[in-house]
DNA sequence: TATGAATGAGCGTTCATTCAT
DNA sequence: CATGAATGAACGCTCATTCAT
């Protein structure tokens, strides 16, 4: 059987070029921040002449945008896998610190630090910024308000939203603390995290 | 008394002079960042020329450690107040969105964040974090260690170690909040801490 | 007749790629001059790859001599036509202003204006404008000293090189004219192009 | 009597360097053309870093709009010379080849060649390039259309804006041909231009 | 013969920092 | 104490040219 023509596979080519480029750029912006880490940094780390990443990139905001999008995009996917498990808090203690390279399924958390900051200035990164927000926000909601038969906790929307934000919060507020403390305690996490996604997760209460 | 002319004033005149620069570069960093603000910008800020800046700080490296260092201080002393106050839903809701000027009792949610991202690059600014972070940790696990009635929770120190934990992640993730929903509807976000607070707060379970 | 087969019709073919290089380079150096229009640029108007024109051409700047030469060799060509016409005013206002695509017989004014920049930097095109314009010049005078019976003006060698000179920089004027304003009045232009065409092709003034 | 305050000083200290600055672009310009003048080279030709360059001017293209407006205001100034002399033609093939610094009165031949190349592309080099034509064409016209009572030449309107169109075109050739050929026959050419300014400047022809 | 990915030098420009005034 | 002109290294980016395929 012949290979497969020329479009396939320079097309293959061109998208692992892409990758091999948005991997070393990831790593050059977690260690030295989107303004710090130079082009040539970039070409250096993804072992290729600088003028070669504007073959596959418009320039270097490009790559910031793309970054920031993948890295969205897997805080997005995570959402899936959190609300399938029962053991939220250990699902969150076990991933806490783990060093996020390319291919991590986890967001790295200077990385998270300064894209949020970034998007109070740059409207795309607000924008892409906004929609996984809500995307994250809308699948915590719908957990909240399922009826308990169906596996949720039956809350209402009001009650629903109130707590979602709180997780949001509380995983957002996590990422700093990986930031800052990378070397914590994980049982003492894990069990702290347990009592307060309870506390979250607990049915609406009953008026008196 | 000539001897005295000099010294004490122009060391108050240092000082002052020390705090416009600190004030308009604050003013820069929330508003581009802190690689993106230029001295140049800085100075023009505060109504001074670039070369001045440096007769008081090194370089603008020492500028964004300042301020860093500055605005730590800021929310360590907010600890103080906040742990008084019966109603910390509601001062925490009040003060949300709320912009930081340079006399701000707040500290501006992009700054906290690059801040954040930048500790975990340069060791000084990670040490001045750290230990920011220790005193308002210690000052949380006090309260909830304190015997209830002195005013405390009357917490285990292992008990109050894990809930002060989760204060500072629901904490830190509402500044990161503030920076992507500066608009957020207060009454639901305060309705919300309200709930989570409690959880946090409750007395110690009791083994059945 | 084996080896009559590769090298002849791989000339024609040479010949042709060359050509269309040059027309795509043409049109490209036109729109956006010498040093705008990039070697990719004018690949893909050739509707080729960047690394096949360096099979036909050393380098850019071979490509601009050749398109150089090229157009000094339709300026000469155009010379024949023109003294043969009995109506040069008219040729010369009919012509003015047409596009010229790279099968044109009129140089295109940036083009032209270009080069004669260039001339004076580049030995080369330097030497190759000084021959295209002796030759041009030579036809000229060649018209104005021949006798009136054999269709000429019957001019002294130096009253003709004057005049010459004048046709050489009405002609050249009238180009940069062109690039500057591409919509003239063509019929007068052609009234006053008569007028002074009549003074110079005017007999000999008789010495009192 | 006390030096001017700081204002004025610095402001010719400003206008001082512009001038040099401009001064060291023409020759860069001339030398290389618009394109192949690099930043670096003219810094360097006027012995001042790159950067400082920037304090003067926005950028590259704004010297060179600078240069061209520079070039162009010469050559408007230079018509107000030339129709108050009577010896138009001395004139002309006396300026002939002179080479032109930054002070001169003359435009300097390639610059003038790749200023009109370039008015065919930029708007603001159009713009700038029309309004100068037209100052000039209008002098020309007026001198022509005034009565010979005035010094002028009694010619109708529609008969003068024939003939300036001609001189513009015999200006703009002779520019040409100094870049072509610096080193013509003078009296040649003060010989032949005579003839031709003469058929130019004639009266209106009598209609038999 | 033809491709187009890859290189790397050089471009225009910015900016932290210095220093003569 | 204060200025702001000046520097020069480094930035993001382009493009003529090469070469493995």
């Amino acid at each position: 059987m012949i290979e497969a023509s020329a479009g396939p596979r320079s097309a293959v080519r061109a998208a692992a070029q892409r990758q091999r480029i948005l991997c070393a750029a990831q790593k050059c912006f977690v260690d030295r921040g989107f303004h710090a880490a130079s082009m040539a940094t970039i070409a250096q780390t993804a072992d290729m002449s600088p003028g070669l990443i504007y073959r596959y990139f418009r320039g270097k905001s490009e790559i910031i945008l793309a970054i920031i999008e993948q890295q969205l995009e897997v805080a997005r996917e995570r959402i899936g896998e959190l609300h399938a498990t029962s053991d939220l808090a250990g699902a969150l203690a076990g991933s806490y610190g783990k060093s996020a390279d390319c291919n991590s399924e986890h967001i790295s958390p200077p990385l998270f630090l300064e894209l949020s900051a970034q998007a109070t200035r740059d409207p795309q990164i607000a924008a892409a910024s906004r929609a996984s927000d809500a995307a994250v926000r809308a699948a915590f909601v719908q957990v909240l308000t399922r009826s308990q038969a169906e596996g949720g906790y039956g809350l209402s929307k009001a009650e629903a939203a109130g707590r979602a934000l709180m997780l949001m919060c509380l995983f957002e507020g996590l990422k700093v603390r990986e930031a800052r403390e990378p070397q914590i305690d994980r049982r003492m996490l894990r069990a702290a995290l347990e009592q307060v996604l309870a506390a979250i997760f607990q049915p609406p209460r009953q008026p008196s």
